[in-house]
DNA sequence: TAGTCTCACTTCGTATACGAAATCCGAAGG
DNA sequence: CCTTCGGATTTCGTATACGAAGTGAGACTA
């Protein structure tokens, strides 16, 4: 076999959907923006197949509402559906914190737990970058957790929060400049210890303090 | 308004997704087939472009596996990602239950869940109506956590267990005639106590009962 | 025999075309 | 002025057509 290299290029409907989200990020398209297919194809000079494969994909990821023969719409994000995504990531993520520190090799996932967050650490100090950068501390953990459902159902729910990073309302300015490090320290050392419930609870109370700190900055 | 009727009909997507779905559990695709997309449209009497549609979202739940040129494949479920699917479920259900007992209005909650719990009993007794009563229950209580978030979890990781059920090792044979009732007994009972910690302990060891029949029943 | 090369074929992604259903909007009527 | 009505328009779902990329089998060579 003569290596595929398979370079896997993205296809068109990878690139309308990426240019659909970057669009809403950056606010070129607003949340309860009406959007539409004909549109977005013209605008991106392709055509509507791959734009109507990158409509279900975010419908199905909740950025999107299909309404009927209206075209689709910018989903808006409900202060009571924060919470539940809060509430959610506690199941998800505390479980996965749990499994993480219930490991036999827990000092080789906890290291390499940690080499994540040495990468979120400097560096890009924008809203953006910091976000990412905890999105990326807490997939690492649930990767370490290694189970391929419970990082679907956590990518899932990342994935719907796109609208709400959008909303503008994560991790809003008053950030210190290595809050990355900083604030997963408790959390990183609990698991360390080794104790499945105690590491539960500490990312539960984690996530509570991301939740708090949230709702307070509206 | 006048009234939108919205009658729903189900798209031709739709339908090639049912039908795609419907094979599997019966037995008419095997696990680790090759399907094409043109061969399933012609059988159906329909384009290819909703059966790409059905396509997508079945490789997105986790049913068929993209193979580039050569296809899709119905993909075939190891053993280490049954375990890892019940993982999950604790996770997500377990915390689910706990919401629940600690609900104020606990009560109206239980009776809802009770009444699922009715429906599911007596009636048909095949494998997969058991099979749906015991994911009707399980739902139910999800429902009841009121967070859209986890029960959007719940129903990825069911529709990814279609895989498991056609696999042909969920529920085998040995099952009681009111096992949904029986079963799920000490569950409610625990979650009616409104003890959050105890009726998330007690998800978590249903959920573990059935990962042991399961493995056993190999 | 084993390996390599070529070429027709398969399969999917994308473009384009068509139709149905609902919406929008202006005109008619009260 | 408000409501009702009807047709042009919008918008999506589906069908069909085309092209690119990879596959597979058979022929050819060593």
């Amino acid at each position: 076999m003569l290596l595929p290299l398979d370079t896997n290029q993205p296809s068109l409907a990878d690139q309308a959907y990426e240019a659909i989200v970057a669009a809403v990020i950056n606010g070129v398209i607003g949340l309860g923006d009406r959007i539409v297919m004909d549109q977005i194809a013209e605008s991106l000079g392709i055509s509507r197949t791959p734009v109507r494969d990158a409509f279900h994909r975010l419908e199905n990821e909740g950025l999107l509402l299909a309404t009927g023969r209206r075209g689709f719409v910018v989903r808006e994000v409900e202060d009571d559906e924060v919470v539940e995504l809060y509430e959610a990531r506690k199941a998800i993520e505390g479980y996965a914190a749990s499994l993480v520190a219930s490991a036999d090799d827990l000092d080789e996932r906890v290291a390499r737990i940690q080499a994540v967050v040495a990468v979120g650490t400097g560096g890009d100090r924008s809203t953006k970058a910091i976000y990412l950068a905890n999105q990326a501390v807490h997939r690492a953990i649930v990767v370490e957790a290694d189970n391929r459902h419970l990082l679907a159902s956590f990518d899932g729910l990342w994935g719907a929060s796109v609208a709400h990073f959008a909303y503008g309302q994560l991790f809003p300015t008053k950030l210190a400049d290595d809050v990355i490090a900083e604030e997963h320290a408790p959390l990183l050392a609990s698991i360390a210890s080794g104790n499945p419930e105690a590491a539960r609870l500490a990312m539960i109370a984690h996530i509570g303090e991301g939740a708090e700190q949230h709702i307070s900055d509206q």
